[in-house]
RNA sequence: GGGAGUAUAGCUCAGUUGGUUAGAGCGCUUGAUUGACAUUCAAGAGGUCGGCGGUUCAAGUCCGCCUACUCCCA
C-alpha cells in the first residue's frame, strides 16, 4: 500500500492509467453472444480537425456510457475512426499547393493530387484521435476506420449501386447550390442561411409595344439582369393584367423579353414585378419552366460573369452587381437603391455566398421516410431531449432529394461509367458497378466523387463490416444496432436522419415496406443524445477568428481530464447550450482533490483491512457497533446508487455528475467523515467506521468512475479494492438494492428511521453553529447549550450522538430542561436550542434576528391556517397531504409561539 | 412566414406525474484554519419563479394570450 500524495496531481496518473488500460486490452471489443451487446460509433470527426471543446463534451458523454456499460459487464465496442471531409480536406490540401508550389490541383493531375492529399492526411489525420486519448476516451482503437479505407469505400460504393438498382438514384439537370469557390455542387443541408445587408435596386424596363409605358422592377441581383428571360407578374394583378404577353426591353443586351402571368409572384411585394432570371435563381427557374421561357446562364463556374453577360462578361459577380447598377444608371433604367437586408445561402465550407447554377448532378431520391418517421415516433428510436423528435419530423415532412455528386477529387468516385459519345442521360449507356466495364477503352469514368454524408451516412454499418445487404459479419450481427449515439444537433439533418434512412434502406433485402419488426432490426442506433453546443462564458460560439475557444489539451493540463470532464458535465444543462467559464469547470478539478483527500484521509486514519471484495469489507462490519449515522450514509448510498443507475439510462448526465458531487461532498465528507471522527479516535469504534468508510469509498468509486476514470482507477488500487489487473471496469456498481442485500445476509439490517434522525440532527448542528456565529463564538470548542427538547424520543437523539455533536458542533455540555428559559435560542425540529453566552448578549441584533425570522414563520401559520380552514382543501386534498399540512401548521405554531416567546424575554 | 427552445438568487443553472417554508454551484459578506483537503471549513445576505389572465382545494410546474432573447427551416 503506497501511501496518498498530498494534493492530486492527475499528469502522472493519467498517463500511467491510459498505457495500462491500452496494454491489458480493456477498451477492444469482443463479440460475445452470450453478452449482451453495447455498442458505440464515434462521430468521426474531419481529418483536418484538432479537438476543440464540442469534442471535449461529446466524447465525454460517450466515455461515460461504455464505461458505464462494461462495469455492467456488456459486451461493449466504442469504434474511433475520421471522416475524409471531401471538401475541408481539397480545399486545405489546395491552399498548400498553392502556397508551396504555385500550383494547382490540375497541374497534378487527378492520380497525383489523391497521392498528395492522402500524405497530407496520413500526417494530420491522427491527431484529433490522439488528443482524445488524452480525455481518457476508451475506444477500440484496434479497430479504427476510415472513411476512405479500402473495404468502408467498397461499401460506400455499392450503398449507391444497390440504391441504383432498386432506382432511388438518377440524373439529371437541375438547379443546385454551386459554391463558386470549392467550384461544387452542395446539398441543402450545407448550405448555411445567413441574414446579409445588401442593397435593393429599383429599376424600370420599358413596355415594347408601348413606349413610354414602364414596369418598375426591384432586384437585389442587378447582374443577372443580362440573364432575364422575362418578367413576371401575378395573373391576377389588375395593374399589369393587360400586360401579360407583351413583352419588355431588358436594358443590357438589350433585347426583347416576355411578360408572363405565374403565381408565384407575391403581388404585395415591391411593385409586384418580377424579373425572371431562369438560370441563377430557383423561383425564376420554375417559372420559367412554366412558361418556356429560355435558360440563359450568364455565369462562369468561378463565379465571374461569361460572355453573354454582354458589358459584364470576366467580371467578378460582387464586382458586377455594382458595375450593373452604374450601367442602369446611364441608361436611365435606374430608379432609385435602397439597403436590403435578406436572407442568402453560404456555402458551409467555403464561406461564400452560393449561386443557384443548373448542372448535371446525381440525385438520392430517400427511401423509406415514412419508416423513419415510425421508428422515432413509436420509440424504436428515442431522442434525447426528446423534442429534437419534432425537428426530425418535420425534416422528413419537406425532404427534398439529395444532390450527392461534387464536382472534387478527394472523395469516393461515383462507380458510373458512360459509354464515350453517347447520351449520358440513357441509362443503356451507363455502366454502374464496382468494377470498370470489360472494354474500357470505349468507356469514361464519372469525374466526380460522392458527397462526404454519403459515406458518412453508412457509419454504423460499413465500420463493422456491411459491404452489401444481404451478407452480414460477426460484429455487425453482434453491435448493430449500437445502444446510442451522442451527437451535436446541428447534424441531425446532415447526418442522424440519413444514418436512419440508411440503416432501414440497405440492412437487409430490398422491401417496399417495413413492418415494426424489421425497423427494429435495421436502425442504426436505439437512442440519440443531442450534447448541447458549447458557446463561451458570453453565449457567443466558439470561434478561431474570436479567440474565444480554450485549447483542450491545455485544460486537461490545468484541471486534470477527470476534473474536466466532471467540470463540464456540472454546466452542461441538458440538451441546452453551454456556456463555457474556466472558473465553473474549476469545481471538476476541486472535486477530484476532495476525493482524493478523503481517501488519504481513511488512509491516515487507521490501517487497511481486507478491502478486496464487498462480502470482506461488509463481514468488517459489527452491526452492533453501527450508529445513527452509519444507517443514514449506508442508506444514501444505495439510494445514490439507484439514482445513478436510473440517470444514466434516461442520459441525464448532469444529474448524474450533481448526485455524486452532493453525496460525496456534502454527506459523506462534510457530514460524515466529520462525526466519524469521534469515533475514530476510540481505538473500540475505529475499525468499525472504517469498514463503514471503505464500503462507501469502494461504492463510490465505482459510480463516479464512468465519469472519472483515471482516478478512480487510481484509487481503486491505492485503497485495495482491485490488485494489479482487477481493474475497476471489471467491476459492477449493482444497485442500491443489491447492497443492501449483501449487508442483510450478513447480519446488517438498515433502521430508515435513523435517516430522518440523523437530518434532524443536522439541522440541529446547523441552527447551533448559528447561534455561535452570532454571538462570536464560531471557533469556540466549549461552548455551552441548554436544549428544550421537543420530545423524549428527540432528547434520545441528541445524547446518543452526544460524541459527535459535540465535535461537529464545538460543544463542551449540553443540558436539558423542559421550562422556558428566559432567554433567546433557535428553534429547530428536534427541540429549541439556546446558547449560553454569559453576559455580553447583543440584544438588538438577537431583536432583529427573531423578528425577522417571526415574520418568516407567521406567513407560513397563516398560510397553513388559510389552507386548513378551507373546507374544500381538507374534503378534496389526499389525505397524506392533508396530514402533512396539518403537521406542518401544528409545528409552525410552536416555532412561531417559542420564537414569541424569546422575543418577548428580551423585552 | 413556419417550427422549436429559453425566461427561477448578482451570474450559470436544478426543480421528475401540480402538494410542506423554491434548491445548488460560483460570486458576495462575516468568521475560522499549524495533522485529509485554502483546489478547505462554518455561518449569512440575496428570489412577488418574465407579464397578464384562466383551470384547480392547491400552480414555478397545466392551459391561453403577451413581451424579450436564442436556434432551426423556408
Amino acid at each position: 500500500m503506497a501511501e496518498i500524495p498530498k494534493s492530486y496531481e492527475p499528469q502522472g496518473v493519467e498517463q500511467n492509467w491510459y498505457d495500462r488500460w491500452v496494454a491489458a486490452g480493456c477498451f477492444a471489443g469482443k463479440v460475445d453472444h452470450t453478452k449482451e451487446s453495447f455498442a458505440v460509433m464515434i462521430p468521426p470527426p474531419n481529418v483536418t480537425g484538432v479537438l476543440h471543446m464540442g469534442h471535449l463534451l461529446n466524447n465525454t458523454l460517450q466515455d461515460i456510457m461504455v464505461r458505464r456499460a462494461r462495469q455492467e459487464g456488456k459486451s461493449v465496442l466504442w469504434l474511433p475512426g475520421t471522416d475524409h471531409a471531401g471538401i475541408a480536406t481539397q480545399t486545405r490540401v489546395e491552399k498548400d499547393l498553392r502556397q508551396n508550389s504555385g500550383k494547382t490541383r490540375h497541374d497534378l493531375g487527378r492520380e497525383k493530387f489523391i497521392e498528395v492529399a492522402s500524405e497530407w492526411r496520413d500526417k494530420h489525420g491522427g491527431i484529433i484521435l490522439n488528443q482524445l486519448r488524452k480525455l481518457g476516451a476508451s475506444c477500440d482503437w484496434d479497430r479504427k476506420v476510415h472513411t476512405l479505407d479500402a473495404g468502408y469505400s467498397q461499401a460506400v460504393l455499392q450503398a449507391f449501386i444497390t440504391l441504383y438498382e432498386r432506382g432511388y438514384v438518377y440524373r439529371g439537370k437541375r438547379m443546385v447550390n454551386w459554391c463558386p469557390v470549392s467550384q461544387t455542387g452542395l446539398s441543402d443541408e450545407e448550405v448555411i442561411m445567413k441574414p446579409s445587408k445588401g442593397s435593393l435596386y429599383k429599376m424600370r424596363y420599358e413596355v415594347v409595344e408601348k413606349p413610354g409605358t414602364y414596369l418598375e422592377i426591384s432586384t437585389t441581383r442587378p447582374e443577372t439582369i443580362p440573364g432575364d428571360t422575362g418578367v413576371a407578374v401575378h395573373p391576377s394583378d389588375e395593374r399589369y393584367k393587360d400586360l401579360i404577353g407583351l413583352h419588355v426591353w431588358r436594358p443590357f443586351p438589350r433585347e426583347k423579353i416576355l411578360i408572363v402571368g405565374d403565381n408565384a409572384v407575391e403581388k404585395d411585394f415591391g411593385t409586384g414585378v418580377l424579373k425572371v432570371t431562369p438560370a441563377h435563381d430557383r423561383t425564376d427557374f420554375d417559372i420559367g419552366k412554366r412558361h418556356q421561357l429560355p435558360v440563359l446562364d450568364v455565369m462562369n463556374p468561378d463565379g465571374t460573369m461569361n460572355e453573354k453577360a454582354g458589358p459584364l462578361a470576366g467580371i467578378e459577380r460582387f464586382k458586377a452587381r455594382n458595375m450593373a447598377a452604374k450601367l442602369l444608371e446611364e441608361l436611365g433604367a435606374l430608379v432609385k437603391i435602397e439597403p436590403y437586408e435578406n436572407t442568402v445561402g453560404y456555402s458551409e465550407r467555403a464561406d461564400v455566398p452560393i449561386e443557384p447554377r443548373l448542372s448535371e448532378q446525381w440525385f438520392i431520391h430517400y427511401p423509406k421516410i415514412e419508416e423513419a418517421k415510425r421508428a422515432v415516433t413509436s420509440g424504436m428510436i428515442k431522442f434525447h431531449p426528446e423534442r429534437w423528435t419534432k425537428t426530425y419530423l418535420h425534416w422528413l415532412d419537406n425532404i427534398q432529394d439529395w444532390c450527392v455528386s461534387r464536382q472534387l477529387w478527394w472523395g469516393h468516385r461515383i462507380p458510373v461509367w458512360y459509354r464515350k459519345g453517347a447520351d449520358r442521360n440513357d441509362a443503356k449507356n451507363r455502366h454502374v458497378s464496382l468494377t470498370p466495364p470489360n472494354d474500357p477503352e470505349n468507356w469514361e469514368q464519372d469525374p466526380d466523387v460522392l458527397d462526404t454524408w454519403a459515406s458518412s451516412w453508412l457509419w454504423c454499418l460499413a465500420t463493422i463490416g456491411w459491404r452489401k445487404p444481404g451478407e452480414t459479419t460477426p460484429e455487425l450481427s453482434h453491435w448493430y444496432p449500437t445502444g446510442a449515439l451522442a451527437t451535436g444537433p446541428d447534424i441531425i439533418f446532415l447526418w442522424v436522419a440519413r444514418m436512419i434512412i440508411a440503416g432501414l434502406e440497405l440492412h437487409g433485402p430490398e422491401k417496399k415496406t417495413l413492418t415494426d419488426d424489421e425497423i427494429r432490426q435495421r436502425i442504426p442506433f436505439k437512442r440519440v443524445y443531442f450534447n448541447g453546443i458549447i458557446r463561451d462564458k458570453l453565449g457567443r460560439k466558439m470561434s478561431k477568428s474570436l479567440g474565444n475557444s480554450p485549447e483542450p489539451l491545455d485544460l486537461i493540463a490545468k484541471f486534470g481530464a477527470d476534473g474536466l470532464r466532471l467540470g463540464l458535465l456540472l454546466i452542461a444543462p441538458k440538451g441546452q447550450d453551454i456556456l463555457f467559464d474556466e472558473d465553473h469547470v474549476s469545481q471538476g478539478r476541486n472535486f477530484a482533490n476532495k476525493l482524493w483527500n478523503a481517501s488519504r484521509f481513511r488512509q491516515m486514519s487507521g490501517p487497511m483491512f481486507d478491502n478486496s471484495s464487498l462480502l470482506s469489507i461488509v463481514k468488517r462490519i459489527q452491526p452492533t457497533q453501527l450508529d445513527d449515522d452509519d444507517f443514514a450514509i449506508i442508506h444514501g448510498l444505495a439510494e445514490l446508487t439507484d439514482k445513478v443507475a436510473n440517470q444514466l439510462s434516461e442520459h441525464e448526465f448532469t444529474a448524474y455528475a450533481k448526485a455524486l458531487y452532493n453525496f460525496f461532498w456534502g454527506d459523506f465528507c462534510d457530514w460524515y467523515v466529520e462525526a466519524s471522527k469521534a469515533r475514530l479516535a476510540d481505538p473500540a469504534l475505529r475499525d468499525n467506521c472504517l469498514a463503514v468508510q471503505d464500503l462507501v469509498i469502494r461504492q463510490f468509486l465505482l459510480l463516479f468512475h464512468p465519469v472519472a476514470p483515471f482516478i478512480s482507477e487510481e484509487l481503486w488500487h491505492l485503497l485495495g479494492y482491485g490488485n494489479e489487473s482487477d481493474f475497476i471496469q471489471k467491476h459492477s456498481p449493482g444497485l442500491g438494492g443489491d447492497l443492501l442485500k449483501t449487508l442483510r445476509e450478513n447480519g446488517i439490517k438498515l433502521i430508515n428511521s435513523k435517516v430522518q434522525d440523523v437530518a434532524q440532527l443536522r439541522e440541529f448542528v446547523v441552527a447551533v453553529r448559528g447561534l455561535k456565529s452570532q454571538a462570536n463564538q464560531a471557533n469556540r470548542r466549549d461552548s455551552k447549550i441548554i436544549v428544550l427538547a421537543k420530545d423524549a424520543a428527540s432528547q434520545a437523539i441528541l445524547e446518543t450522538n452526544k460524541d459527535k455533536l459535540f465535535r461537529v458542533a464545538g460543544l463542551q455540555e449540553m443540558t436539558f430542561e423542559t421550562h422556558s428559559a428566559d432567554r433567546p435560542g433557535s428553534v429547530t425540529p428536534l427541540g429549541t436550542v439556546i446558547l449560553e453566552m454569559g453576559t455580553n448578549i447583543d440584544v438588538g441584533a438577537e431583536k432583529i434576528r427573531l423578528t425577522k425570522e417571526l415574520e418568516k414563520i407567521e406567513k407560513a401559520v397563516s398560510a397553513g391556517e388559510a389552507k386548513l380552514s378551507n373546507e374544500t382543501f381538507v374534503s378534496k386534498a389526499p389525505p397524506a397531504i392533508l396530514d402533512g399540512a396539518r403537521k406542518q401548521l401544528a409545528e409552525s405554531v410552536a416555532k412561531r409561539d417559542e420564537i414569541k416567546r424569546m422575543l418577548s424575554s428580551l423585552k
